[in-house]
DNA sequence: ATAAATACGACTGATCCGGTCTTATATTAC
DNA sequence: GTAATATAAGACCGGATCAGTCGTATTTAT
């Protein structure tokens, strides 16, 4: 109920990781899937849609792998939720994207004042970045 | 993605129909469940629910019904969360009941930031009341 | 050429969730 | 005391979503 999924929580992990060690420093997704014990299919595949949104730059190869390229407190978690899932985060369907079909939409009384909460949330995870995760 | 369910909607919607009408008015699941267009059987199993948690009081047999009993500004969003999941709303496993064995845990590295994210969700939630959305 | 890495789409199995159905029980009206 | 109308509660179902896997192509250093 209201998680994040798992794909977004590998993503602040990996991104993590580089931002904690030196910039510049080049990681692989396998060496960060067996640190963490995380998938490395799925993370390779997160990776992927970070280094599409230009949050990490790829080296493709031997020797290849990742890179931070974004200052962590340029890099809000907002953001990274929405490069992952390819949407924004809502607490209900008619906050996002096409909500307007929602089956209650026209019935529905409670869209304009959780608007408030939707805002805040907003906010919230706008003003966290990844320098708050270091 | 972090969407609250139907059956919560279905109940802020139906405890705001209740709050917005004469107290100690009785209103039967199916009118509301008419009046909103929602499933009948789903709504009733979720004033079941809110008549378990104490927030409506049911009446059974003709002319039935139920009637919040509650001050709007007394019912916090986040304890009808509470009531209808089962479970506090979180943004990861690792903060719910028994978030102990997320696969994670021992690796993890974001749980302790995240917290103050989760704090806030949890301040929001429960700063918002019925009385807000009225 | 080979090894090691990213890129990317297809597939699968499990879980969850919205919704339905059925049966039991309570209360009122007649 | 029977019929009508309501809540109570559990079982069930189909679809969607999601974590995870697999296969294959491509890139690049040695």
């Amino acid at each position: 109920m209201l998680q994040l999924s798992k794909k977004v929580e590998y993503a602040l992990i990996a991104l993590r990781h580089m931002a904690m060690n030196s910039h510049g420093h080049v990681f692989t997704a396998k060496e960060i899937a067996v640190k963490y014990n995380i998938s490395y299919e799925l993370l390779a595949k997160v990776l992927q849609k970070l280094t599409k949104s230009g949050v990490v730059v790829s080296l493709q190869g031997m020797h290849g792998g990742y890179t931070l390229v974004k200052r962590p407190d340029q890099v809000q978690i907002s953001y990274i939720i929405n490069v992952i899932e390819e949407e924004k985060p809502t607490i209900a369907e008619c906050y996002a994207e096409g909500g307007e079909d929602c089956s209650l939409f026209d019935a529905c009384t409670i869209r304009k004042p959780l608007e408030k909460v939707q805002h805040n949330l907003n906010l919230l995870f706008e003003k966290t970045t990844l320098e708050q995760i270091i």
